[in-house]
DNA sequence: TTGAAAGCGATACCAT
DNA sequence: ATGGTATCGCTTTCAA
């Protein structure tokens, strides 16, 4: 491939001359750029963007960090990253944690070794304690507020309170509650939303508690010791989409009818929702927005500079389908 | 951050011995090189991946361009690209192309202007054509057999051949397909292998094909048309399992039951087929291997260097449950 | 308006 | 066994 200089010689320039019609910037006598630009084309060249990072450290290059790239709810982000990134010339390097602190770190170093010019990180095992050595740019994802670095959420409080009441509005009577993670910061605020609505009904009870991880498997177990240790609760607020999947898939094992003998509502609105029988009613994130969102915010860190951390919640919606109404909308 | 001459400075050694005992060659007193190594933890130092690229024209980064992150069948393929990038020190660039070849282009050249080490391409839009211009080193995926590049598939033919096959030992009469896009290969291939086995039943017609993207929304649409066109349909092979969803929720939506009136199968094995009800039956991929695979050789490649193209095919399995099964494997 | 040359941070060859 | 220095390809002062 042709550098600066095969261009320099061929347009009888020198490599500074080059430089600047490249940039634009500096001045150019008109007939000296048309020379330089004839030679460009010429020569089909293209600046080599490693030289090009060595003299500014910049790389048009953003680290997306995820806990996992096979839970149905981060494909989306990553394709809202990617794609913004992209509109404003950068790269996404994609790394995934596997929900590991270790893995997590490693990320991170090696990102700063490559010099990324900043991180969105997704992470459930975040802790602020492990990002104190690191100055590059970074905007977190479902993390909490904090001093050092804007974060984007959901409204996760007020979704879990909009799912618990769509539930007692449909008639429920007992409303079990599978949980996230007890480390996870979206579970914890799922929780807390849901309590906030059942505390004070005469059948509340912290047994209809129950935590379990954020996929399927562990959620039919745990459906089916809560349905075993009291039958008649008669609604489940899962605490996300792959998790209330696992109760439908537990609740027809053995053998009772959604949503006539139990409602049941997630959350986070992946698109399985929708293509599962009965269909999920769900607490619906704007995924592709918040990935937008927490990409344009770190953009503007890297290329304007960052004055404070910002917090930016984004709205959740309810939408109602089969597992919880008798009358769900349909989308066939 | 520390680089190479504090680090020098600090030890009072030159750099040049310091870059020796960094990449452990050459010679290197053990006396300095505790020196060297004791300066180095102190100031926390670890080499510029942008200068060691500058120099070596080698940047330790894979591109990966797939057609569209969300088809919940590729996060589980760039999982196994990022996990083995990662072990063999390598970092993954994620490309979304939107199945747009000339998104496609762009991506390609961006990643030569980085100086990515090489490429994982699965693509829709393929056409040796465009690649011409391309040096870098490049493995294909369900991509054909070509001269220039090495390429991994899954046996489509006889996958399609398996589910076909399948469908008539359940005793369906009449079997259509909904095959994908004519110009993407794993369609194609499929479609043989279905056509294979049925064109010479006395039932078979031209119009029990009909073709549709690989989503479900088009799907839908398609399995109504063909059983409104024709009402003996008792099976049906699905190109992929996006389009057996849509088939299933088509059935679903005019009444019919599966596999009792209808039997359908997909194909590609995502998790998601399991996770649906009826759960469906389907040829599944051994994706994560497949990814696994074209980043040993790619990475191969980049590293030992290139002797012949390779052409690897993985064999496919058949999974069958609730959608074709009356007794299917249920998998609760 | 243009060019020469000093970096950016590392590697590797050539001396010593 | 160690050090000096040219080099990778580009940007950016400083001079002219």
């Amino acid at each position: 491939m042709a550098n600066i200089r095969d261009v320099a010689k061929k347009a009888g320039v020198s490599v500074a001359t080059v430089s600047r019609v490249v940039n634009k910037n500096g001045y150019v006598k008109k007939s000296t750029l048309e020379k330089v630009n004839k030679a460009i084309s010429e020569l089909n060249y293209s600046p080599n963007a490693i030289a090009v990072s060595l003299n500014n450290k910049k790389t048009k290059t953003l680290g997306l960090i995820l806990p996992d790239i096979t839970n149905p709810f981060f494909p989306e982000l990553a394709k809202a990253v990617e794609e913004v990134a992209n509109q404003n010339g950068y790269t996404m390097i994609l790394c995934n944690s596997n929900g590991l602190l270790e893995k997590e770190m490693e990320h991170i170093e090696m990102l700063e070794r490559k010099y990324a010019d900043g991180i969105i990180l997704a992470s459930d095992s975040y802790t602020e304690e492990r990002l104190k050595g690191t100055d590059l740019p970074m905007v977190l994802l479902d993390r909490g507020v904090n001093p050092n670095h804007s974060s984007i959420t959901a409204n996760n409080f007020s979704g879990a309170v909009m799912a618990t009441k769509h539930l007692l509005k449909q008639g429920c009577k007992k409303i079990a509650h599978i949980a996230g993670p007890k480390n996870v910061l979206t579970a914890v605020d799922r929780l807390k939303g849901y309590q906030s609505v059942v505390r004070d009904s005469n059948w509340y009870d912290g047994d209809l508690i129950i935590h379990a991880n954020y996929n399927t498997k562990e959620a039919i177990t745990a459906t089916k010791k809560l349905l075993e240790m009291d039958s008649s609760i008669d609604g489940i607020f899962a605490s996300n989409d792959l998790i209330a999947i696992g109760c439908l898939k537990a609740i027809r094992s053995i053998g009772w009818k959604v949503p006539d003998d139990i409602a049941v509502i997630g959350f986070d609105g992946i698109s399985l929702t929708d293509l599962i029988i009965p269909q999920l009613s769900t607490i619906k994130q704007p995924v592709y927005e918040m990935g937008e969102a927490a990409t344009k915010l770190l953009i503007n860190e890297i290329e304007v500079g960052k004055k404070e951390s910002l917090f930016k919640e984004f709205d959740v919606t309810l939408i109602h389908r089969e597992s919880t109404d008798k009358r769900g909308e349909i989308n066939e």
